[in-house]
DNA sequence: TCGTACCATGTACTCGCGAG
DNA sequence: CTCGCGAGTACATGGTACGA
């Protein structure tokens, strides 16, 4: 396993060793120490904190990434299994690295389309939790205002909530297929592999 | 417009620990 | 002993939002 100390986290991430110190006080983040209670980065708290960091340089507040926090942690588990996937075509791609130029131009291209897909993933994973915080914040204040609010707008919230919740079991279908279309990958590249495998020994 | 408060970050300092 | 590194803390600074 990966350990980082703060300066190499520090330099990795491109921010001062007491911004991470702040940030892991501000966002209470679980950051490991080490026998001599120095603080030690695992990949995954890297990956976390190059996540917040895009989220401040997109002007987010501390508070608001903290909020996100919990949200963020479903994220990284789909990039995980798309990374994890990413890999497994890495591997055989080197194996395929000694076999046809033309085979291997067109899995470099597939690749690049695989990362761009991850990528876009990544991106409408986090715009549909934006989107949840923002309905769920209207939904607070709408409640707050029942007592006054016209039949017609109780209407529209009941549109609008049929409209979310028809967008939630859609998004929890797309997640779903996701899921399957990452096992099913894992699977056949599992199978590739140990063809390409027997092939090779074969020889 | 100005004063105030807050946030995020920078700076400076002390202390502890390990290595040479 | 000295040096380097990291922890922790206090205070300063710059930017921004907000109310009077």
């Amino acid at each position: 396993m990966v350990r980082y100390i703060i300066s190499d986290a520090s330099k990795r991430l491109n921010v001062e060793p007491h911004v991470l110190r702040y940030w892991e006080e501000e966002l209470e983040l679980d950051i490991p120490r080490n026998e001599l209670g120095h603080r030690y980065y695992r990949e995954e708290d890297i990956m976390a904190l190059e996540n917040i960091k895009a989220l401040k340089d997109q002007g987010f507040q501390l508070k608001a990434i903290k909020m996100l926090l919990p949200n963020m942690d479903q994220v990284e588990d789909v990039s995980d299994h798309i990374s994890e996937n990413e890999k497994s075509n890495d591997r055989i791609n080197e194996i395929q690295d000694s076999e046809s130029n033309t085979d291997n131009l067109m899995e470099k291209k597939s690749q690049e389309i695989d990362l761009k897909l991850g990528t876009d993933n990544k991106l409408k994973q986090f715009q549909l939790i934006m989107k949840d915080m923002f309905e769920a914040t209207l939904e607070e204040n709408n409640i707050l205002l029942t007592d006054t609010v016209s039949e017609k707008i109780i209407k529209q919230m009941d549109y609008l909530l049929r409209l979310k919740e028809e967008r939630e079991e859609e998004r929890f279908k797309r997640f779903d297929e996701t899921l399957r279309e990452v096992q099913k990958t894992r699977q056949e590249a599992a199978v590739t592999k140990s063809k390409k495998f027997k092939l090779f020994f074969s020889r």
